[in-house]
DNA sequence: TTAATTTGCAAAATCGATTGTGCAAATTTA
DNA sequence: TAAATTTGCACAATCGATTTTGCAAATTAA
């Protein structure tokens, strides 16, 4: 058990030799420095026998790099933005460096005052993940020369990997019109959409998707078929009871936009005769494992976390921070 | 934009004053230091002026402390821990720090070189949760005077906040037989526990809990009534459908142990006809908002994340690092 | 008025690593 | 054998903060 850490010094006192040369044996220069192997090699048993652990902080310091690399995203308790986490955990680590995730609840000051606080530690890349305000961001983290990539939502200044919700969309919308029993004659008023924030890109991309599919299907529709209500849960459940009665029953095809929405609607799907809800055709923009055991079928759509921070982390090593956009098809997942 | 990172020695030269004085001014300690309070607050203008972030890499080497606080955990993607991640987050953002958690796939391996990589950023507490060999991540925290503490996951070696699994399974026990319509005689071997692993501190108790909740209920059960498969959805699926067969129906009482299970036993009910599945009264140690959701009732047993984190907070800050034990009692979620 | 305090701050050491420079000793070349 | 080169390493400066020490100048006490 030892008490005070060990450092490069005390290893030098016990090789033998100066700490410049316990340093370079030990991150591996000794070679460009004309570090003797053997010296080398004793230097790096003594390292291990002492049971040396180097401190980041004073090698942070003197490189002007820390190891971390960080990302912020608006919650951690979201399955999509879980995944991420767990994804970039994962590459950071395997790169040898320390992942620091923040979550910023999807507040523009939070995201501001968390990046500041990592640029104070010098983390060496930062991932942005459905940032509320992206240029606020992207030229904070170029000030101060931090690489940085957006992630769900993008930001024009830098580069970012998005999914491609157009594409989500329309083959969501496709696949809910072929697996419906009725005609795209018979499906004319009868699609509708529910969920989402329209002003907000994703949204407003799924809307497109999801339009130009009913287009390309001569499946008739109006601006009332579209509901982009928000992500509040209950506020869709409402949403969706309105439109109950209103018509008098569900739709034939009902797409909701986000797991949230998606919580909502359930629940008044739960008050509902089972053959009434089984009628419906239902699809969902997001995904959950549960949505697949319930005792009708729903479709979704899952973003893939792990291709997105891959391709992140791609542009953060490949890409000297130009501007670009990058679109990730997201997958299908048939109940 | 800056190019160069200011720093105090900036700060000094534009204030005519030295470097110690503007750190002094800087963090708090001018009275003490005998600082005037005009030439800091003078100083303190500036440094807004000028854009001043401090180099936490260089403060930390000095204090020997970074400002990060650690948590170690499982997995990012699952309910309870994403909930203590997001908690945990707050709780040290609200007092000024860092968090930075980091997910340990149940390694053991892994978990050792993630606290060590930790101690070489000298992070100032370390959080761990689920751990799976506490008893040698607690000596490797002593080794390095890290104060840390454990959650979910008891080490005997240093203060631990679980959940109180006895009281909680006491309680969904008892809740799912006053639920059901059947009489206490009638249950005798018609209740049944489902998931987990018995050779843990957290299922055993639970175990023990149903166990004497039935005991005191007078209500008759064997050994073969407790089925600790593990934490496998499919498993666990695979499990209930062969009691299905055995018995030639459900049971009048399942309480199943883990989400995961959860997952699984849902499987196989949306193969049943509903009527089947409404007549079992169903219970899982574990939380997913989409359990309230089915068309059938499903009581819960939810840990309080919040409240174990918050415990563990205060074991950090006052302790001294004592082994205690204490129990949070989780909440019945009634569908 | 002189001695004793107090006030206000600068100087310098320090944390633990990295890195440019320089200098003997060993080796090669002429 | 002497000169030139290479090898192997130590020394010292440096990163940007914190903190101990010390010393004038200002203030108070005697």
């Amino acid at each position: 058990m030892k008490i005070q850490k060990i450092t490069i010094y005390d290893i030098a006192q016990r090789a033998g030799a100066s700490a410049s040369t316990v340093s370079s044996a030990l991150d591996g220069s000794w070679k460009k420095r004309r570090i003797s192997k053997k010296t080398a090699e004793r230097i790096q048993e003594i390292a291990v026998q002492m049971d040396f652990t180097i401190n980041r902080q004073a090698q942070g310091l003197r490189k002007a790099k820390s190891g971390l690399v960080g990302m912020i995203l608006p919650e951690h308790n979201n399955r999509f933005f879980s995944d991420l986490s767990q994804s970039f955990a994962g590459e950071v680590r395997q790169r040898g460096n320390c992942p620091a995730i923040i979550s910023t609840r999807r507040n523009e000051e939070e995201e501001l005052e968390v990046v500041s606080n990592f640029i104070s530690y010098a983390i060496d890349a930062l991932f942005i993940v459905g940032a509320t305000n992206p240029i606020a961001l992207s030229k904070l983290c170029k000030s101060a020369e931090l690489p940085h990539v957006f992630v769900d939502q993008p930001c024009e200044l830098a580069p970012s990997i998005v999914t491609d919700n157009y594409f989500g969309a329309a083959e969501l919308t496709n696949h809910l019109i072929s697996f419906s029993p009725k005609s795209n004659q018979e499906l004319s008023n009868q699609v509708y959409f529910l969920g989402g924030d329209a002003t907000l890109p994703a949204s407003s991309r799924r809307i497109d998707g999801f339009v130009d599919t009913l287009n390309n299907a001569g499946i008739g529709f109006t601006q009332s078929h579209i509901n982009a209500c928000g992500y509040d849960r209950d506020r869709a459940g409402k949403e969706l009871n309105k439109l109950y009665a209103q018509r008098g029953g569900l739709p034939s095809i009902l797409l909701i936009n986000s797991i949230d929405c998606f919580e909502g609607a359930l629940k008044f799907f739960s008050q509902l005769p089972e053959e009434e809800v089984t009628k419906c055709t239902i699809g969902c923009f997001d995904y959950d494992p549960f949505g697949i055991l319930l005792r009708f079928p729903v479709h979704m759509i899952r973003q893939r976390a792990n291709k997105l921070v891959k391709e992140a982390y791609d542009c953060i090593e490949n890409n000297s921070g130009e501007p670009i956009l990058k679109l990730i098809k997201p997958e299908l997942i048939i109940p």
